[in-house]
DNA sequence: CTTGGAATGTCAACAAGGCTGACGTAAACT
DNA sequence: AGTTTACGTCAGCCTTGTTGACATTCCAAG
């Protein structure tokens, strides 16, 4: 059975994947990821924050002002989840809650200087290991690597990840 | 603006990352991630199985006969918290637990027809998103990502990595 | 041969962080 | 005025990580 085959973009772009091959490529993922988020795990553990306080910095500090419905959507968990996490965020003084002026039912999150300081420690930690990883695989690699991954996503995910991509051009 | 520029492989690799790309990169991994789980996650509820189940059939069944020890490095959990899935997958008879011949010690674990079978299904929806993510980004980009994914890890994890795959050829 | 430590695996209890459901409040919309 | 939207919160559940205590088995030193 040819179990996979495409004519791709142009020409006879023919591609044969085994299971095999993509076994190969679940578990690289796997490992991968592990890798990604064990940096910033490690400064996390013993200040009673966890990857989820992470990722609510990750993306308030990338959308600021952003409004709470919004975080929920991009990070598609649910309001209970994030809500617990983000009023840790706000009693510990990293995440400024301010009522929103023309639709007042909104809450605008601001990172603070603390917030900002942890959120930099944070991403520098992850940015390290990836710098070392793009580096030492090549530009091309990267390309490819951006492909790969989304192509990977669902489409809904794929159009926030552009717009978030926009928005910061 | 030519953000990227290097001489690949040989010789002069000058490779300028932006901290906005490495940002990206990083969100794409977010997101590329929780669609490579999202298919068999979705599969699992209902179950009463989560994705630590799935992982766990997974190496089992790529490494039929390894040690619970063994799946503990693989897997990078406390044996505690492995303990609980593979009970669980043991008293519904999706995997059998053998005391060791030489060293009675060790528990060897293989899947059983159901196991197999529920792995399978698992694996199929995984590996269909990948494919068709491998085939839409073409199989350059596939290199490039698995290049990058394998610079990510832990070196302790490329080196499991290398040993799995070794070991199926 | 015995004994003490190391290795392997199991049981118990707890915490983080997902989830659903229900409810309340304020603001906006129609 | 009534409905919908945005947000917060309480209560309770599940999965899956953690540490601590314990049983069994092996092995090596005395």
């Amino acid at each position: 059975m040819a179990e996979a085959q495409s004519a791709a973009k142009s020409g006879e772009t023919l591609l044969y994947l085994t299971d095999e091959q993509l076994r190969q490529g679940a578990e690289a993922m796997f490992f991968a990821y592990r890798g990604f988020t064990a940096d910033p795990d490690r400064i996390l553990t013993g200040l009673s924050y966890g990857r989820a306080h992470h990722r609510a910095l990750h993306f308030i500090h990338g959308a600021p002002g952003t409004t709470v419905n919004n975080l929920l959507n991009i990070l598609g968990v649910t309001k209970q989840s994030l809500n617990r996490v983000l009023r840790t965020l706000i009693e510990d003084g990293l995440v400024e809650s301010k009522v929103g002026r023309t639709d007042k039912r909104e809450r605008h999150l601001y990172l603070t200087e603390a917030g900002e300081a942890l959120e930099r420690e944070l991403s520098d930690a992850q940015r390290a290991r990836m710098r070392a990883a793009f580096r030492q695989a090549g530009p091309e690699a990267v390309a490819g690597f951006r492909r790969v991954l989304e192509a990977m996503m669902d489409p809904e995910m794929r159009r926030q990840f552009a717009r978030l991509r926009e928005g910061r051009g």
